[in-house]
DNA sequence: TTGAAAATGACAATCATTTTCATTTCTACT
DNA sequence: AGTAGAAATGAAAATGATTGTCATTTTCAA
């Protein structure tokens, strides 16, 4: 692994959830740490190669990235504020397993989130 | 509904699976139908937003639109060869309407994807 | 028929992501 | 240390899907 992407793991580790490239770029220059946006999005692509990290996508289609291996979790978004809630998935980790294992697939992955308005808005 | 959206309804239905904008407009041209691009773009937003076509994205990021099924049912992907299965979302439903409600959340909707590698591959 | 409102589409603009390529840094070997 | 070759870096250009613009066309009710 690089020195670049040991740095990006480490934003990643910070930040905690999931974040785009150009967020992560930011935060490492408000870390005075001079990382060029290209760097960022081959350290990330190279980390989602080795399966340190995941990615999934925004409605609008952005790659949002976060370091795997964190308990399991998806995300409750409220469509109006953003408000987001963390929800554990084990029912859904059951279901896709069984899914694919009934269709001969492996190496499995998922994506699964839930949106709709919060009590708030 | 517009006189173009209708045409993207009906290629949809015809292609009967997942398509993106760009094979939709390919298709109608083939048809003899002459369609603009945007204009199969304004089509395909406005079918999402009356909640008459689904839209997912491909891993690279790229939207795909079906018609709004009656049956409910999410999709099970080979990473390498394109292969889908369909299947069948109840269990997921269930687990996006509980955790909905335990915080609150109102309008519900998700979205899940499994993917994974084919018996083929 | 007519006139306002909606629809259309060619073209330009946007924006995340990838490519290119010249330069810099690392690595292994003498 | 010195050096050649490989890998990493990043600025700038290219790519490609999607969206915005705006002048023109179509629709439709009065």
């Amino acid at each position: 692994m690089n020195k670049s992407a040991v740095k990006v793991r480490n934003v990643l580790e910070r930040v905690g959830g999931f974040a785009s490239a150009q967020e992560l770029h930011l935060v490492l220059h408000r870390d005075q740490e001079a990382i060029g946006l290209t760097t960022v999005y081959r350290a990330l692509q190279s980390l989602v190669a080795d399966g340190a990290v995941d990615l999934i996508r925004r409605e609008d289609g952005e790659a949002l990235y976060r370091l795997c291996g964190d308990n399991h979790h998806h995300h409750l978004v409220c469509k109006s504020c953003g408000k987001t809630v963390e929800v554990p998935g084990g029912a859904i980790e059951k279901w896709a397993l069984k899914a694919a294992h009934e269709n001969g697939f492996r190496d499995i992955g998922h994506t699964a989130e839930i949106f709709g308005i919060c009590s708030d808005c």
